[in-house]
DNA sequence: ACAATCTATTCAACTCTTGGAATAAGGTTA
DNA sequence: TAACCTTATTCCAAGAGTTGAATAGATTGT
């Protein structure tokens, strides 16, 4: 998996693309069957130009695609994929605020598993077996 | 779901700290049982100041976790399901690779499904219904 | 203590992102 | 055509992210 593997270079971009607060609701939003512009402006609750740039973003990751119903826009996301991506992060974030409220009681420790695998020219302990 | 969303801003803080090509690649070579600073900027090809400002990013976002060996330090990923949104991320760009592909040899359509739901005062095609 | 090794932090320059305001563009109705 | 509605785009200033270079910190060995 080279440094500049596309793969990569795309996953990080879709990452970027999600990773605001805004972007993430409008992603959910469109959950479903997707949403006009309109009602997105209308439940987030920010300026018509606000969404309109968050949706460029979205749209130009290839996040979502645009219909055009006459005066209207419809959002939909592109691929049912990018809610997984959405789903894994908000059940992350879900367990992080459980684990949160556990840390308000009391304290914890924690421990490591073993070793193994090596690789190129690396001295690290693992890799240090020449 | 409000605008401040206290589960929106956090997902959106982790896939922001995702949302870097070397720090994917971090994570991807923590996958399994963690590595050594060593290894990773060995395996990555960068200089040691960088990969250490990554893995401050992540350290900071909740990701992983620094475990201290002597003189060196070995990093791990602090919960598997982080893993699981990379493998969300990896997954799609795959797909789009794949796609991208197929778009090289023909042209494609698209269509859309039915309607429905309400919420708030939305004028929207879909809310209008006040 | 000193030198060597591995990792973290700070600094400065640069780039990218964000968001409000204003405006343009596309489409409908009178 | 004009007025109106919905959405997109541009401009710009403030803020956040990224990186190399240099430096500091921590640990081990002599």
């Amino acid at each position: 998996m080279p440094a500049n593997d596309p793969l990569i270079s795309d996953a990080a971009r879709i990452a970027r693309a999600i990773s605001h607060p805004v972007r993430l609701q409008i992603l959910n939003e469109l959950r479903g069957d997707g949403a006009y512009v309109m009602h997105l402006t209308s439940v987030l609750g920010r300026p018509q130009a606000n969404i309109s740039q968050h949706l460029m973003v979205l749209r130009e990751a290839g996040l979502v695609r645009a219909i055009r119903e006459g005066m209207t826009v419809f959002y939909v996301v592109s691929d049912p994929d990018v809610l997984t991506v959405v789903d894994a992060l908000l059940a992350l974030a879900k367990k992080r605020a459980a684990q949160r409220e556990l840390m308000a009681e009391a304290g914890m420790e924690e421990g490591r598993g073993g070793r193994r695998r090596h690789r190129g020219k690396c001295r690290c302990p693992r890799c240090r077996q020449q």
